[in-house]
DNA sequence: CTGAAAGCGCTAACAT
DNA sequence: ATGTTAGCGCTTTCAG
């Protein structure tokens, strides 16, 4: 059946076998230009025969177009990016693109690093996470021949293409949320900001917009930690040891928020009563809580599937706000 | 400071403008082969000047290995995969090489056909999970001459690589974990089982040590939808609807689990008193939760970071079992 | 220590 | 409709 698979059978060799050019074999296919169905017919029967798999590094070289969608992303463990690279991968893959990522840990310099590496691949596209990069990551950015998509976030100066929304809006509107109900003692638990640029978007919009509205921020606590369940349990208990007469807590993501309320049932604390609990992305277990947790929803699968669109597309340089919604839960 | 950037400076260019060969210019960029420090000096400065970024596809074309590593994963909404790859991920960048991946959705054709385009890669291995694969899957797979490793379950005849742990051991230890409680009358949520062929070995050897302990399962409540919080907490409240005397439920993970625990939290019931609940994965929430959550830490992480080492040192052939941990929390 | 030249496997004109 | 040929940008002998 199969006589020299081991060390891949070429293109020459299926031509060979089925007494046509390489080109004829090249065009069959790619079912591109022309061509008779019996030779089609013969080229397939040889390629099965051989058990032919075209080599797409080489057929990479010899056209232009790698169709490889480079994805250098912050982090695997915030739900986040993965959703971003589930709406992508699937339709990339439905247009024949193929996913690479590479995880930065949220640090610039080591994005910088990454993003040369992709680079080396001649990816059709390469997709990061929000505005902020190293100069170096900018200029090698600028000068690569490729498509650029900054997701996640809108509030700056896009390179190419940027799909996302506004932290600042998003930290304006939960603010505006929580001065509606009639909070007035209003705290904040986050995780390290340093490193999660959108998170510190939305949380200087949300100051600004409590001042403003005659609320200034009572309280904050921040984890220098990443954010998680336990590091916003841990967060409140600071929190209110400090501070208790806060009335309501925005906390800086829904597993942060999750923390919070769990130390809240744990502690006889009443929600929405005696401390009202504000999140932020939208994730699906705060639906299935005791209390369904009031967030903001944000758009992340549709964004990997808007940006990976564009590029399929080439479409020409834009930003797309995809916006996000308020969820009033049963926690504020 | 850059001329032709914009069709991507090759290697030949960077040799004229160093005043030296290509292969050259290659012996330095690789550091292989020998050089003055005079000559390199020069190689690096051109390289600097000119923007040189080192083109891959062609590398790759030229030599042999690609430094790409394929993961073909069911899904990416699902922790357990995510976790792999992020372990897998870190030590494969150390190391120069690219992760690339694509995701099946739990089906075996489309698994087959990805296979398929990752294997047009040329990768150095190939990553997927488990051992049930289409034919035409494991017949691609052995005819390519790349490594194949596949994760997290080590119930079966391994291709090439494998590392994991065993989904029965894990089965029959909740079992029997169950049973040395003292609980009798045990009942099991679960989802979609004809997809995720590792929760069904799970549950297969629950329910046989079970029956052999005396103790066979009360009944079964499977959610033909994926695992998730929400399906979880309807999933035992039909379950108990139906078998109101269980005293004990074995969830298929702890997502399944904290929807259970939070149908039990909204509705009175003592945890675990009234009803003992048991998950599986060992994820960090389960610890922040208001009681802690009983269930089995599996290695997810460790399993992507040895998976890669073993690819990054091309060991030979082998089945690394990591076991998995039984967390006795406060839910069971 | 360094350069010249022959490919790697495929695609894309260009012929025919 | 199909074959021929010249590269794509790099690595790798092989000389020198």
């Amino acid at each position: 059946m199969e006589f020299k698979q081991q060390e891949g059978v070429t293109l020459a060799e299926v031509a060979k076998a089925a007494g046509v050019g390489e080109s004829t074999v090249s065009r069959v296919l790619r079912n591109h230009g022309s061509f008779t169905t019996k030779t089609r017919d013969r080229v397939l029967a040889a390629v099965q025969h051989l058990g032919y798999v075209p080599n797409r590094i080489a057929g990479t070289l010899a056209s232009a177009g790698s169709r490889l969608v480079a994805f250098v992303i912050p982090s695997l463990s915030n739900i986040v990016f993965t959703d971003v690279l589930r709406g992508a991968s699937a339709t990339l893959e439905d247009h024949g693109y193929q996913a690479v990522f590479a995880v930065t840990d949220y640090d610039p310099e080591k994005e910088e690093a990454l993003v040369a590496s992709m680079l080396a691949w001649r990816p059709t596209a390469v997709m990061l996470a929000g505005y902020e990069h190293a100069d170096g990551t900018v200029k090698m950015l600028r000068a690569a021949k490729c498509r650029v998509v900054e997701v996640l976030d809108i509030d700056g100066v896009a390179l190419d293409l940027a799909v996302g929304f506004s932290n600042h809006a998003a930290g304006r509107e939960s603010a505006n949320f929580m001065l509606q109900r009639g909070y007035r003692r209003i705290g904040y638990v986050g995780h390290d900001l340093n490193r999660d640029t959108r998170a510190s978007k939305r949380f200087a919009s949300f100051c600004e917009t409590l001042g403003a509205g005659g609320a200034p921020l009572a309280d904050r606590q921040i984890h220098p930690g990443p954010s998680s369940v336990e590091n916003g349990r841990i967060g409140l208990e600071q929190l209110l040891a400090r501070t208790p007469d806060v009335d309501a807590v925005y906390f800086s993501n829904d597993d942060m928020a999750l923390g919070g309320y769990f130390h809240c049932l744990s502690h006889g604390i009443m929600v929405p009563d005696d401390l009202a609990i504000l999140g932020y992305n939208g994730l699906d277990i705060g639906r299935a809580t005791p209390q369904r947790l009031s967030t903001l929803l944000t758009p992340r699968v549709t964004i990997g599937q808007v940006a990976a669109q564009l590029v399929v597309d080439d479409a020409p340089s834009q930003v797309i706000d995809l916006g996000f919604e308020l969820i009033e839960g049963e926690t504020a």
